[in-house]
RNA sequence: GCGCCCGUAGCUCAGGUGGACAGAGCGUUGGCCUCCGAAGCCAAAGGCCGCAGGUUCGAGUCCUGCCGGGCGCGCCA
């Protein structure tokens, strides 16, 4: 049950009662355990538009709320604040019940998330929108959504023209693309040097995009290697991007010329120095002009922007989304301004929720893009490598008799996990520094330590006698209290990142789980214990456990038993 | 020039719709394994929340202006 919001619900009908208008709670967690472990703030707000004293208005509202069956103490305090205790048997309750109820009104979610360019292998860029953006489709899928993910691969650029000749002149094989990253380069450079391969190169994008038999077989040929590159990176990551969730851009070519008529028939689109635009209403250029979204160079050919919207369309239209959501870093906000406005204005995005959720990029230490001391961008693959081989060295150094393939199946779970954890766990709209040592370290607010806590929770009930006591009669001690309560916060720390898009906050909330486990591990021996303690303090480390678990899964991460 | 984002402890970061003494990890210092795993726990030190005004009963949070940093601004994606 979500209490946070039920108990939102009691109190803002009590207090739009006492009021005489609608006024809302805003019922939150209490920072301050002594306060309680709810507060609502809404009565101080409320007393100024009715010209009442807070606190008669606090009192008032909770005289008329029917609280009882989940409040023991409650009192208005301060200048007006309403502090809330719940009941231990609401807290011993809580463990019984489900871990999580699926969302009553259930919504349909395209999720726009790793998208890579094909072009190129996967590097440490890539990691931000393919983790979250998974983590995000796992957790809205579990609350009962309809989520469809979209991985809108680049296979439709120009640069194709110059990968399709270099391709060619190596006889079309795929083990001239087993390192992409140099194959890229050796075509950019020849590109830039050669003036015969450059337009060669011009005209093989001609050939490719009026479906050429010989250009398009070529093109396929090398988006099929780009492509597994980019899938065996996901099962590494343990990402659930499966190829049925490919929307590529080239998908969208068919669909161009429809767009630019359906915006055409809504008078929106003007000429500009030869390309068509439409012109935003809201947003100004450089010279105080409005700013064009420009669908079709003078050229006659068509951008990401016309593709942006031909899949918007398809997404809110075809797809029948609620809500879409972009995993996307934060260069292309102001693209997706422009983008949504004009797919508004032109009938193409339906009553979605349009939303992009934006990121800062991964800096080196010196603060400039990441790269490796050569100048590379860090591939993804070496990555995983170098988190995993550091990661068995620590398994080793603390488990020194155990087999090396249990060693190494461990690491690979503690590595994979450090990385995304890392990641997921950073709110940062702005860039960020990538820290080695910081990503594979295991201590701390780490998913090791996560990993850990569920470990030791899992060996106690291992070695646990069987009990034929009832926990819902035992009394809790502070520690116990505050893991319980804890746990009955999961289901609105997932609503609430359901609705924010803002996974961080389930790492805090693990965090804080693991932690509270660690202590009440400390302070309550379960194995020495007895009768109905004993029968509570299981039931505590089981739905610690499996909250943990259900945790990590919605991230992403994989749990182990021992490690 | 204009726009967006950011500036919180030595370092890396949290601080939902303004709320009750500003939090955590790492690092530093000092404790705790004959008790379920010490990848852990406990304690201490460490902050004019970039600066200056303003709105409010109340501002890290909202508004304005500065200072400092990042990114973006017509035919690349």
């Amino acid at each position: 049950m979500n209490l946070r919001q039920t108990l939102d619900a009691t109190l803002s009908k009590a207090l739009s009662e006492a009021c005489g208008n609608q006024v809302p709670a805003m019922v939150a967690q209490a920072k301050n355990p002594e306060h309680g472990d709810y507060q609502a703030n809404g009565a101080l707000a409320a007393a100024r538009s009715a010209r009442r004293n807070p606190r008669e208005l606090g009192e008032a509202a909770l005289a008329l709320a029917e609280l009882d069956d989940l409040v023991e103490h409650a009192e208005v305090a301060g200048p007006g604040f309403i502090n809330l205790r719940l009941r231990e048997s609401v807290l011993i309750a809580e463990m019984r019940e489900p871990l999580t109820e699926p969302n009553p009104s259930p919504q349909t979610i395209v999720i726009d998330y790793s998208s890579p360019n094909l072009a190129k292998e996967m590097h440490v860029g890539h990691l931000r929108s393919t983790i979250i953006g998974d983590a995000m489709a796992r957790l809205l899928e579990h609350l009962g959504h309809k989520v469809i993910r979209q991985n809108h691969v680049g296979d439709w650029g120009t640069q194709f023209g110059k990968l399709l000749v270099e391709f060619e002149s190596k006889g079309t094989d795929a083990s001239s693309l087993a390192n992409l990253e140099t194959f890229y380069s050796d075509a950019s450079k020849r590109y830039d040097e050669d003036t015969t391969f450059a337009n060669a190169a011009r005209a093989r994008v001609v050939d490719l995009q009026s479906g050429e038999a010989t250009a398009k077989a070529a093109w396929q040929k090398f988006i099929e290697v780009s492509l597994s590159h980019c899938q065996a990176i996901y099962e590494r990551l343990g990402v659930t991007l499966k190829r049925e969730h490919l929307a590529p851009e080239s998908g969208y070519s068919a669909e161009l010329p429809y767009i630019i008529q359906t915006l055409e028939s809504k008078g929106l689109i003007e000429e500009s120095d030869g390309a068509r635009c439409v012109f935003s209403e809201r947003l100004k250029s450089r010279e105080g002009e409005p700013l064009p979204l420009i669908v079709e160079k003078s050229d006659g050919g068509y951008l990401y922007a016309t593709t942006d919207l031909a899949a918007l369309s398809h997404r809110c239209h075809t797809l029948r989304a609620n809500r879409v959501l972009y995993f996307v870093d934060a260069r292309q906000s102001l693209h997706f301004d422009l983008l949504f406005e004009v797919g508004r204005r032109a009938g193409l995005a339906g009553q979605a929720s349009l939303e992009h959720h934006a990121f800062g990029l991964m800096l080196g230490a010196d603060g400039s893009p990441y790269r490796t001391r050569d100048g590379r961008t860090v591939k993804l693959a070496s990555l995983l490598d170098e988190a995993i081989s550091h990661a068995l060295d620590v398994v080793s150094e603390k488990n020194p008799d155990m087999d090396l393939d249990e060693r190494r199946e461990i690491a690979r779970i503690i590595a994979i996990g450090a990385i995304k954890y890392a990641d997921l766990s950073k709110h940062r709209t702005s860039d960020y520094v990538f820290h080695w040592n910081r990503m594979l370290s295991f201590e701390g607010n780490t998913a090791p330590y996560l990993l850990y806590a569920y470990t030791r929770a899992k060996r106690i009930l291992e070695k646990a006698p069987r009990t034929q006591a009832d926990f819902t009669q035992a009394r809790l001690d502070p520690a116990e209290r505050d893991l319980a309560l804890h746990l009955a916060r999961f289901q609105e720390t997932l609503d609430s990142v359901a609705t924010s898009a803002e996974p961080h906050r389930l790492c805090t909330y693990l965090w804080q789980l693991a932690a509270l486990l660690m202590k009440f591990y400390e302070s309550s021996p379960v194995l020495k214990s007895t009768g109905v303690t004993q029968a509570m303090r299981l039931r505590l480390c089981e739905r610690t456990a499996e909250t943990l678990k259900q945790g990590l899964e919605l991230l992403g991460i994989e749990t182990l038993e021992r490690m």
